[in-house]
RNA sequence: GCGGACGUGGCGGAAUUGGCAGACGCACCAGACUUAGGAUCUGGCGAGCAAUCGUGAGGGUUCAAGUCCCUCCGUCCGCACCA
């Protein structure tokens, strides 16, 4: 027999009896109930990073453990194939990035298989297919049909390096979330989708999200940022309608100026032919040249300019100057805001700056209404210098009453406004999904007939390292023929956001091969939701918010049964190396590949599982590494010694029935940590610790060691090590003549009469203070412990000349005297 | 500025409900086996000679606090002129 654990060896072995054996494939029709887990998919870069590893072992523990939990698992793995570094190796190294992607997907998957991860491989998708992007396309058009996309001229985030558009959520203080180059404004005509309609659903159902981080839907409910205010119908002199938002309608009476944004259409309208005409000219464009890094940063100097024309306050009339300034912003509310510096800091300190009138509304009482502010006062107070509404409590009770009055004098209204901006879907690159849509001259703007999908990426481009989408580059992609009139017609040019391919992944695996539809709705039914979701929390927002958004949609068309997609949700943290993020540029990544050929893939999931739990950031520590190396040596050895050794049962004694008691205490464990906490790396230290007490016990006991309480313990160590080190527990499941696979042996129970023990060991306190642990039988009542711990030598000199004034027990923990 | 998470030995971390702080592992030290050891096994390992003291600092509640409350400091993350 062999003796040696040769991992290479038994790794590759099972590897393959795995895959011929189709363990893993996983069907429908079963009594079973179902359970879902899913990691987020990886783009192909080419090959693995610790991240993965760490991403999928989680996966895999879950995955394996629910399966033989009597659960029917779908593990499916996938590509988000499509994206813009295929595009610039085809530019670099004049490779297509159709090949380069799909053998970089090669790469990729022979690197996850070498893990021994438990996917149904039969399921694989990759969102670069036509077989699959058909599907996007077409999901494209049900938004389209139910008016969720649509195209519009707008000021848009331009990456001048990636030569594309970008959505809000990829602008990360005003730089690319990719590349990080600085990103502009640009006017162009994009296509969105209308995620503002769901801003409130998307809101609302996260409190339909228990098994989410709170990290995740505090971050989510920021970036919606809904906010309740009044829109306030402000007036020109001239009559124009100047609508503003505020949440601060209370302070109306205190508007002493009105600001707008530069690019307001009112601002080029009220100074036309003024003598404020250039200067404002001048003004804007020297806003708009800032950067949006510049412009959004907090510490940017408020600056100013008169242009010229008044507004009218619509509850009192009064009449104030127009501002435009450069903190603005024309994409929230109204692009206009209401001037009160006696309650607002920012123009408290705009007004100070300017010169602007000050006028105090709020006052802490009726009495103080004239006392001079020093600053803005934002406290809350009554009304004062407000008209009929002098003396009423701020902030409900005068919020609502200026409010009501509003809507009745038809002045304004009650809205919500969200931050959360439409999705801008269109890139003007080539890898990505073609949107479907095609422009005819005499009918205008048409989507492509169902039956025409998919509209295939032509190969006849040319990668320049410059300039427009390659696919402008084509002869022949842009000309077709109108599907209304037959006339002739060009094509849409811009390919969609690679977040709209992973935004119905997970639908897609439930019925991955379909040629009819993107999916079968029964079998949706039968898998969704995602039951166990995993992945990197730099997806908070992005992915994670697009994702519900579709899934709501999709279930508004009647297209899928649930409304929310993923049920629970792990945010794994990094894997880092002296102390940050491996990155090849600081030279401190550690390559997987290199961590399993030199000591296989049990150890790397190990290590990685047992360094951290998984929602916190994890050190990659080589001589850690090693040390879970050296455990799976232990247990190899330990196995099969046990096995070899030909011991005989006995009646139990008590060594034996503590070991069995460790035993079942593991399992109790184990089981728990897994299914309740995620936390792997107490589930392993309790392994590790069984592992100590199994030599322990087979030294102490020699040649009279108990078979059958031992046996036992090896094979359930075996079972409960499995879902982390799948190649050496099942070789070891061989070895010891066991049949097939550890992955179909159930989990088994514990047992909680083997859980008992007749002695335990208590603490003795005396004022908290831990003076001795003594071991008395279990289950003593109150009086019997406290009895044995007077009657303890020490007693008398731990009280000195106190007296115990009170004992208090905790059974079969601890006791306390109080002494006084 | 606002919101959140966190702070425990030389290191990663454990302590799940307020009940024996430091499980498990790494590193280190000593020993065994050995021609040899970067293999393996055994033992030790928070500080202090000790009484004792110790979970970022200070205060509080409690018989009992890493855990609960208050104040402060530090680190990380998210949002940030949102009207």
């Amino acid at each position: 027999m062999e003796r040696h654990y040769n991992f290479r060896e038994i790794e590759s072995k099972w590897q393959q009896k795995w895959a011929a054996d189709e363990i893993y494939k996983v069907r429908e029709e079963t009594d079973k109930p179902k359970y879902y887990v899913l990691e987020m998919f990886p783009y192909p870069s080419g090959n693995l990073h610790m991240g993965h590893v760490r991403n999928y072992s989680i996966g895999d523990v879950v995955a394996r453990f629910k399966h033989m939990q009597g659960y029917n698992v779908l593990h499916p793995m996938g590509w988000d194939s499509f994206g813009l570094p295929a595009e610039n190796a085809a530019i670099k190294h004049g490779v297509f990035p159709r090949d380069w992607t799909l053998s970089n997907i090669d790469n990729m998957r022979s690197q996850l298989q070498s893990l021994g991860l438990s996917y149904d491989w039969d399921r694989e998708v990759a969102t670069c297919l036509p077989e699959y992007y058909k599907w996007t396309q077409w999901l494209f058009l049900q938004l389209y049909k139910h008016g969720l996309a649509y195209k519009k001229h707008a000021a848009v985030n331009w990456c001048p390096s990636c030569a594309t558009v970008l959505a809000n959520e990829q602008v990360v203080d005003g730089h690319c979330e990719r590349c990080d180059a600085v990103v502009e404004k640009k006017d162009l005509d994009q296509w969105f989708f209308k995620i503002t309609d769901y801003a409130q659903r998307l809101l609302d159902d996260l409190e339909k999200l228990p098994g989410w981080p709170e990290k995740v839907k505090t971050m989510q409910h920021n970036w919606i940022g809904r906010s309740e205010g009044v829109e306030a119908m402000f007036k020109t002199e001239a009559g124009d309608e100047l609508p503003v938002f505020t949440t601060r309608v209370d302070t109306i009476f205190g508007v002493t100026y009105m600001v707008l944004a530069p690019e307001h259409p009112l601002v080029a309208k009220l100074t036309k032919g003024t003598e404020y005409e250039e200067p404002v000219a001048e003004f804007t464009r020297k806003v708009q040249q800032l950067s949006n890094i510049d412009r959004t940063s907090g510490n940017l100097e408020k600056e100013g300019m008169f242009i010229g024309a008044y507004a009218i306050n619509p509850v009192n009339g009064v009449k104030v100057p127009i501002w435009i300034t450069n903190y603005v912003l024309m994409d929230y509310g109204t692009g206009a805001v209401m001037g009160v510096p006696s309650h607002d800091e920012r123009d408290f300190d705009f007004a100070h700056k300017y010169n602007l009138p000050i006028i105090r509304v709020i006052a802490k009482d009726v009495n103080s209404a004239d006392e001079p502010l020093e600053e803005a006062y934002t406290e809350l107070g009554v009304l004062v210098n407000s008209g009929q509404f002098d003396g009423l409590a701020n902030k409900p009770d005068a919020i609502n009453a200026i409010a009501d009055w509003l809507e009745a004098e038809g002045k304004g209204k009650k809205v919500i406004n969200y931050r959360l901006r439409d999705w801008l879907i269109s890139r003007q690159r080539y890898w990505g999904a073609p949107i479907p849509m095609v422009y005819c001259e005499k009918c205008g703007m048409q989507p492509v007939p169902e039956e025409e999908l998919p509209i295939l990426l032509p190969t006849d481009v040319e990668f320049l390292p410059f300039g427009e989408s390659p696919l402008k580059t084509s002869p022949t992609f842009g000309q077709t023929t109108c599907p209304c009139c037959g006339g002739p017609a060009t094509r849409e040019m811009d390919t969609m956001d690679t977040f709209m391919c992973s935004s119905w992944y997970y639908m897609r695996y439930c019925d991955a091969h379909n040629d009819q539809q993107p999916w079968d709705k029964a079998k949706t039914d039968y898998w969704m939701a995602v039951d166990q979701y995993i992945g990197g929390v730099e997806h908070a927002i992005l992915h994670l918010m697009y994702s519900r958004f579709f899934t709501k949609a999709m279930y508004d068309f009647g297209l899928i049964g649930v409304e929310e997609p993923f049920t629970n949700l792990l945010t794994q943290g990094m894997v880092l190396k002296d102390g940050t993020k491996m990155s090849k540029s600081l030279g401190n990544v550690v390559s997987p590949e290199e961590i399993i050929d030199k000591y296989g893939a049990d150890t790397a999931r190990l290590f990685i599982l047992f360094a951290a739990p998984p929602e916190r950031d994890l050190e990659w520590n080589d001589a850690a590494v090693e040390g879970c190396y050296r455990f799976l040596n232990r247990i190899w050895k330990l196995v099969l010694s046990i096995y070899e050794a030909g011991y005989q049962n006995r009646e139990l004694t008590a060594a034996d029935a503590d070991l069995r008691r460790t035993v079942h205490l593991t399992l109790k464990k184990v089981t728990a940590d897994i299914a309740d906490r995620f936390n792997f790396n107490t589930a392993i230290s309790a392994m590790m610790e069984l592992v100590n007490a199994m030599t322990a016990y087979r030294d102490a006991e020699g040649e009279a060691a108990n078979a059958a309480v031992l046996l036992d313990a090896a094979e359930k160590l075996l079972i409960m090590l499995s879902p982390f080190a799948p190649h050496i527990t099942d070789e070891l499941w061989q070895l010891t003549n066991h049949a097939g696979t550890v992955y179909d042996t159930a989990w088994p129970a514990y047992n909680e009469d083997y859980l008992q023990q007749a002695e335990v060991e208590i603490a003795v306190q005396v004022n908290g203070k831990l003076k001795a642990r003594i071991t008395i039988p279990t289950g003593l009542d109150k009086a019997a412990a406290e009895a044995h711990v007077r009657a303890l030598p020490d007693f008398a000199k731990w009280l000195g000349d106190k007296q115990a004034a009170k004992i208090i027990i905790v059974p079969d923990k601890l006791v306390n005297i109080v002494a006084k």
